[in-house]
DNA sequence: TTGACATCTCGCGACCTGACGATATATTTA
DNA sequence: TAAATATATCGTCAGGTCGCGAGATGTCAA
């Protein structure tokens, strides 16, 4: 076992700062459930709210925290706001999760 | 094979609460560097606690969360423990996660 | 046994998160 | 203009997390 000074890993403990940001924006229900419906197309506030059974507010500070970590992107369109995936490896990233946790469970 | 064209997907909604746990678990990061560490190999909590620069303690202490979200093993060697990686599925993630998050940094 | 070593557990304080109600802003329609 | 609709923001608070020190537990050797 090597000392600190960094024989084996590189620092990139600051890089894994960041992606444990990240997956702590994942790491909540109803964002993983956002995740999976906005990767099949764009919806609304009000929709995704309805999707997910939690009041519109609580739908929209969770959106904002998705696109404050680039997931999630947002455009205006009258009253109504469509949110979608920005970040294209999120596929990938929901397709880990499901391989690993969702296989075969629920319908 | 089940049904899999569904518009709006069924309530795996606790499915999704078990893997928002376990993304919970990774969210850090110093147990995103033991879990690079030990896909490489089997370590004690002293190595553990020394590579990612914290206390035994407190190594201590997130090596036994990662172990009851089934992603870490143990096994005692005298006075010393040895921690390895049990979940499969470990690897896949992980490089999905340094796909998107670690792409060329570090090193 | 005693003592050194390796690991684990507990309790505390500081900080962060999630959910909720109330309110604010923006947009369309009457 | 006012009112209705859609979304965003704010204040609060219960509950959770993180890191730490102190001490407990387990193991080996003399």
């Amino acid at each position: 076992m090597p000392k600190k000074t960094n024989p084996k890993p590189p620092l990139q403990m600051d890089a894994l700062g960041q992606a444990a940001e990240c997956l702590k924006a994942l790491a909540h229900p109803v964002r993983l459930r956002m995740v999976q419906l906005l990767l099949h197309g764009r919806y609304t506030v009000g929709e995704i709210a309805e999707d997910c059974g939690i009041a519109e507010n609580l739908a929209s500070e969770h959106l904002r925290l998705m696109q404050r970590c680039g997931f999630f992107t947002s455009e205006r369109d009258g009253r109504r706001v469509y949110y979608s995936v920005a970040e294209p490896h999120l596929e990938d990233i929901m397709a880990c999760i499901e391989g690993r946790f969702l296989t075969g469970a629920g319908k």
